[in-house]
DNA sequence: CTGTGTGCAAAGGGTTTGCAAGTAC
DNA sequence: GTACTTGCAAACCCTTTGCACACAG
């Protein structure tokens, strides 16, 4: 069974070589998130123009989400399965390793409790974090 | 007593007419992050490069930070008087109002205590969060 | 006076839009 | 066949760099 296929088929999106490949790219980082720079190197012909449009579509049906991180870089991550065009559930930490660049979806550390001031509503939190990650403290 | 004046030499930085005017907008904005439009919009006459690189170099110098929200648009906030050159003491939230846009410091909703996997190396924490801001609420 | 900041021009990088041709369903 | 997707060109916006002149200290 094709995870891929599966994910578009899902989202109701047309089942494209193009973004087979870039939903793939993303399957096999799925922890990770990825730059556009990253995917572009990562792909063997590609069009930028219609990269951008994919990433644009994928994020809109809820395939991918913007992984908020203290880089200026724009990240893209992919989501859970139960994630829906206009419900992102993706309320867990992202951690920017300052040494590799690499940016690490932390599922397990998720949203800790949040108290507002009064009158303010909350509809989602992302937790930026940044430091060093495990594989580059390894080597050190 | 100049509050502009006595940041600029709080932090070596030259005094210079248009470094007090763009100071003197975020001390004005003191709760909120501004886009570079925003400051634009409100400057009467102005360079954009020069603005560019002020901003950098207020950043640089503890001045202001990059505030961390989940628009893609870079917004900068006034430092604490404690900020140094190489200490960014700016773990505050920013809290994203989808409705009027506005990103808002809230100093009051300091970072939690965070559990990273092992290996992890924690040195930022930055909370994004986003909703409805107080008045915004206000109004409906 | 000296080193820093400013203003202008130009260039660079990322991203979006328009449109014709191609393709999934 | 029809609607959506792709590929190319061009444009757009944000941001940076280089350099001569102006100005703060």
């Amino acid at each position: 069974m094709d995870k891929a296929v599966q994910i578009l088929s899902q989202h109701k999106l047309r089942k494209t070589p193009f973004r087979l490949d870039v939903l793939k790219l993303f399957l096999n980082n799925s922890t990770k998130g990825l730059t556009t720079h990253y995917i572009e190197e990562s792909l063997e012909d590609f069009d930028r123009i219609t990269l951008y449009r994919t990433l644009k579509t994928f994020e809109k049906s809820g395939v991918i989400h913007v992984a908020i991180d203290t880089s200026q870089t724009t990240k893209y991550a992919l989501c859970h399965d139960d994630c829906t065009a206009h419900n992102h559930l993706d309320d867990h930490a992202h951690f920017l390793c300052n040494q590799c660049g690499e940016t690490y979806c932390l599922e397990n550390v998720i949203r800790p409790e949040i108290t507002l001031p009064s009158d303010y509503t909350l509809s989602s939190a992302h937790l930026a974090l940044s430091g060093i990650c495990s594989s580059c403290n390894a080597q050190s």
